[in-house]
DNA sequence: AGTAACCAGTATCCAATGGATACCGTCGAA
DNA sequence: TTCGACGGTATCCATTGGATACTGGTTACT
């Protein structure tokens, strides 16, 4: 559908990529790769993040089918996080990106400095 | 260097997924890719972005060594983006994350207005 | 002569978001 | 009895994003 015209806002696209844009979703998928995890697994794993955040990510994540939410009733609660097929297909796109993030962050670094020795 | 801890917050990777992250600067990318491009071209072809906000994400494109900026002497002011090389190789990891959104775009969409009904 | 348009932005203001910190209830362990 | 684990909320504030209006030099139009 439509391919190409992310340009508009009103393509769906766009929202799509503002989710997955989404520093925290990158990071969660990531995390939740190798498996589900716990709320607080995940909060640990993620430096920085805070809870608020986090929640709303997850929530937002589980609200466009990435990934579910998996409450156990015991004591001390259990909620666990999964990916679903649909969250595990975006794993591929995700590394590319962070492929290239860790590529090439001397390169990003060395230009915002104002280094400009880089010569690869 | 330091693989997969992007999870650390102070690892540049993090710096640097928060650039390619952002919104604008994916499509800012997939518009340059084609070649240079003024302000106002970009403005307009990019549905929804406002001056103030191109104009930042442009300087930090460039700050980054993404784009060069390069302001011609004439009236009316002429100003061409162009993506660097660094800049061009990130439209492969970009493009994945544009084709997953496209691709899968229907089924976040479905489960975000709760209709489950989504089989391929 | 006056005026409007072009271009690449600023300036200003306001709303939404992100983040820091503190707190909650339940339960078992010390 | 008080503490900690757990999975979050509640509250507050700073930063950001976005909408709208404006600038200034020149040329084209009326």
């Amino acid at each position: 559908m439509t391919k190409g015209n992310a340009f508009d806002p009103n393509c769906p696209t766009r929202l799509v990529l503002d989710r997955i844009g989404d520093k925290w979703t990158v990071l969660v998928v990531l995390n939740l790769c190798q498996g589900p995890m716990r709320f607080t697994q995940l909060k640990d794993q993620i430096g920085g993040v805070t809870p608020k955040v986090l929640t709303q990510t997850l929530r937002a994540m589980a609200r466009d089918g990435l990934l579910t939410r998996h409450v156990f009733a015991e004591v001390p609660p259990r909620v666990e996080y999964e990916l679903t097929e649909l969250g595990h297909s975006l794993r591929a796109p995700i590394q590319a990106i962070t492929d290239w993030a860790e590529e090439h962050v001397l390169q990003v670094m060395a230009s915002r400095t104002g280094t400009l020795d880089q010569d690869e």
